[in-house]
DNA sequence: GCGCGCTTCAAACACTTGTTTGAAACTACC
DNA sequence: GGTAGTTTCAAACAAGTGTTTGAAGCGCGC
């Protein structure tokens, strides 16, 4: 284990603590990043403050992730890293409706869906941070957001497109099927993205449980009704 | 005139310079400041990149506005300024349809005034930067955020609001209609707030005219179909 | 000419920034 | 105990930060 003490010329690393059980001083660095970046962002966060909130000494951030702007992209991948844990639980329903295969199965996915992804967006969001690092990586995109979308976004996505196809099979391998999916999931993403207009508008100063459920179920069934095809007229 | 030159002692002057004409060096230093801070936010641009982009002195900026963050505040309301002018067209596309009184006449306004947003969103976004900025703000709210949502995004979202008490007059005056509101425009917000997202889900490298007009009018009916009352079952 | 506000300027200020240093402290294996 | 490898530490570094300064320049009425 050599020591990774060349920021300027050496970036890239990133592993330079390796399945050794790691000193928890990276560890702690690592939860005061999440906070703090979450919180503020890159720009507004220095070095001092990170050390701080960890308690470690200042050289730690160059000596474990070799810059300040490397300590970001690790703290992204560890606070995505430990979300991406609600992605089973959303396979499992998709897996499950298709089990099923009916078009009343499919609504009922969507229903849960939807549900589970507003908790995660907004009630998990007290909880853990990757909500706020998503929110400045939009206003400020860096490297971290590629890794983002494909690890924990677009399988998320796509998950919902196939629930759209199974209920209305018309509309597969479309790209009308994609964009409906949009539709549904611009919901959900606005209300995490714009949580700061959207609580104005309507008028509230925090969002509770049960608001996040009556959310999630107007939006599942404006959906549903949106792409309900037994229309009289 | 009295020269405004004590940044710490007084932040909250932000009108040292009346109208009196004022000097060209303070209008170019708010049209810099507008095309930075949305490219990169406040904490991301030093005074001398902007006196630099103004062409200025560099104690222009504090000659003029006290301090830089007193800048960045005036420079949104500079931005939100020129961008309300959107504000009548979006009134008189409601004065037209409630003059006209039908279903009908409501469900074409809804068309054209999605149509209206995602060109301010999506194209309108080259020339002017209100919706970088307003990104911004969402991930690192300042005290600019309340004069936008009460002066450029609540008045906005009232007219929507009546259009689809008039597409329903059954949800007049009821919770519902704001959420079914919040759902059409969260749609369209969505695409400003997670465009680098949206993006890269849609395997898109850019947003083109065409393509937005598509957005818009798939939001359009996936919303009215959302909205009809007339259905079988 | 002179004086008076207002504006511009280069230089400097005091402070913070991310990073580096070299020595000290700790750990574990011989 | 000795030693090599790893981690921690206070101090310092150079560069960059927002802000202030005091003099110089400007336009204009007198």
């Amino acid at each position: 284990m050599t020591k990774p003490r060349t920021a300027k010329t050496d970036r890239l690393i990133s592993e330079c603590v390796k399945a050794t059980g790691g000193p928890e001083a990276r560890e702690r660095l690592l939860v005061a990043a999440e906070k703090l970046f979450a919180k503020r962002g890159l720009a507004s966060v220095c070095v001092r403050d990170l050390v701080s909130e960890a308690k470690v000494n200042i050289a730690a951030v160059n000596y474990y992730f070799g810059s300040k702007e490397n300590l970001y992209l690790e703290t992204l991948r560890y606070s995505f890293r430990n979300s991406r844990q609600a992605l089973p639980k959303l396979e499992a329903l998709l897996k499950g409706a298709q089990a099923a295969g009916t078009v009343d199965a499919a609504r009922q996915a969507i229903r849960w869906y939807v549900e589970e992804i507003m908790h995660i967006i907004l009630i998990s969001r007290e909880t853990s941070c990757h909500a706020d690092l998503m929110g400045h990586e939009m206003s400020h995109p860096t490297q971290a957001l590629d890794v983002i979308v494909e690890e924990f976004i677009s399988p998320i996505f796509k998950i919902l497109i196939a629930l759209v196809e199974q209920l209305r099979p018309d509309l597969a391998a479309t790209k009308e099927a994609n964009l409906a999916a949009m539709s549904i999931l611009g919901q959900c993403l606005n209300y995490s993205l714009a949580l700061p207009i959207t609580l104005k508008l309507l008028k509230r100063s925090k969002m509770t449980p049960t608001f996040v459920n009556k959310l999630a179920s107007q939006i599942s069934e404006f959906s549903l009704n949106a792409l309900s095809q037994n229309k009289g007229g």
